[in-house]
DNA sequence: GTATCTTTGTGCACGCGTTCACAAAGGCAT
DNA sequence: ATGCCTTTGTGAACGCGTGCACAAAGATAC
């Protein structure tokens, strides 16, 4: 193959494959761990290691960033960090503003990850008035009101939702339109947001409830015989009418509608929206 | 195809892809507010706007559950929220703890979306004296010394990790040898686990890296004309010797090992493993 | 009972991502 | 200078996930 070019998958517009794009903060990490430690070089087999990953996948992504390495050798430590953190936009400082301020919000403002590695807390937003001057993290609390002008005058691009779910949308939309295209959101809902605005979630509850399908199947797999593959989900005898209806469950309902509410015991919970409380914006 | 059997994709053993378990969650909390609002039934289209998902995507997600649905229209809430609860093991109660009590692991014992669906904070555990006995979300933090046996007395199989990166390692290994089969990770650390241990991580600011990544990149396209591929990633001349080498750049070495240290300059943070200190255990 | 209309369930095709396996590249020893 | 040995870079095959499009199913109206 053509030796210096870049590559370009599909899109032709920067061919770096997004999973490929998410995996780069990994090498990063693990570079920088060996960079503190002094290593000049570094194998693929030993970074991908070090980064979780297989050897074959790490220099498939590198490859679509350039030929950074030397046969024989490895990758030279140093200039892989570079070619990385630039590939990531990392050489430039990108300010950030935290929006909702409650226990969540002041986690992510104390969180050192942020200040390191190129981005700055541009300002910390919460709806609370009485929050407004106090300083969290070293850094006073402003108040919604200001958020245009706060993200005008710092030429923020990038804003963090941690507020409860009902003011998440909202917040958004006032985001967007003060010039914000990329969101991290850590509240429980579906953003909805024009063309254009990157959007990325982050869920404590839906990475717990993922962990706990896990958790039940490999309860059911130990406690059953390993042929039992209708433990859980049992499966219609082939002759049954209409399919299983175990004896503690919720009749399944015929068009009758208005089904008998709150049968269910779990997913049943008496908040808002699941898990709303995430961070404050108490008053 | 045949009408009632379950399906088997790949694996055999529950058909469900991973893919389609990751949005689950989804469902159930758009499935949710639907029940609080008493609605008896949804169709496919709108529930999968309100989960943000496409509809034949979602139809697809349940017919590895069953066939649930009513053609001509739709599927009913109630007996929805519970199928989807008890494939996700959600009809059991699941006590976790959370070890790192710091900004972050206060956060996340003070989160709603934990106590709601299934999960009950069991124990939070810290590694500093000082912590022990002191209130957090009405919980007494419990000195690390006690884990095994606080994992023993609850039949606690998830754990959740908030602890700085260096400690994070250690925790994971004592968690796993007191019993623990699922990890939720919130330090910036790979954890290395023996098979059968699940690992879900939680990244905060590889997030943010990767929004990082999208802002520059429509940052760029909206500067250049549309054809410049080589903003960000100059291609080499096709002439050049070896690859580019920008002004600013540490030079790419030559086996010579020992590059200079620290000339990048984004990507040195001088803290442990990059921003390590998300939660305290700070003694 | 029959026709019509809505919505599900899914066969099928396509594209992305992963993995294998190997040829090319380059250092290093002699 | 030559050959060996290590490690990269990547072609090619495979498998999973997504989305289209439609036939089957069932409700509803007449």
């Amino acid at each position: 193959m053509a030796t210096g070019r870049p590559h370009r998958p599909t899109t032709r517009g920067r061919g770096i494959p997004e999973a490929t794009v998410a995996r780069l903060p990994l090498y990063l990490r693990a570079l920088t761990a060996l960079s503190e430690r002094s290593v000049p070089t570094v194998s693929s087999e030993e970074l991908a290691t070090a980064a979780g990953v297989n050897s074959a996948k790490l220099r498939k992504d590198f490859s679509y960033l350039g030929s950074y390495g030397t046969r024989g050798v490895g990758y030279d430590v140093e200039y892989l960090v570079y070619q990385i953190s630039r590939e990531l936009g990392l050489t430039q400082d990108w300010p950030v503003v935290i929006v909702g301020i409650g226990n969540l919000g002041a986690a992510l403002a104390n969180y050192g990850g942020f200040a390191s590695r190129g981005f700055r807390v541009a300002a910390l937003i919460d709806a609370d008035a009485a929050m407004a001057g106090r300083p969290v993290a070293g850094i006073a609390v402003q108040h919604i009101d200001e958020l245009e002008s706060i993200i005008a005058d710092n030429g923020v691009s990038i804003g963090v939702i941690a507020t409860p779910a009902g003011a998440a949308q909202q917040v958004c939309e006032r985001l967007v339109a003060a010039g914000v295209t990329s969101i991290l959101n850590f509240a429980p809902t579906v953003l909805s947001v024009p063309d254009g605005v990157d959007v990325r979630k982050v869920d404590l509850s839906i990475e717990l409830q993922i962990l706990a399908f896990h958790e039940q199947r490999k309860a059911g797999e130990a406690a059953a015989g390993p042929d039992i593959t209708d433990m859980v989900t049992p499966v219609v005898p082939p002759v049954a009418a209409t399919r299983r209806r175990a004896d503690d469950v919720p009749a399944r309902p015929v068009v009758d509608g208005a089904a008998p509410h709150g049968v269910g015991d779990a997913g049943s919970g008496p908040d808002g929206s699941d898990g709303g409380r995430s961070a404050a914006m108490p008053a």
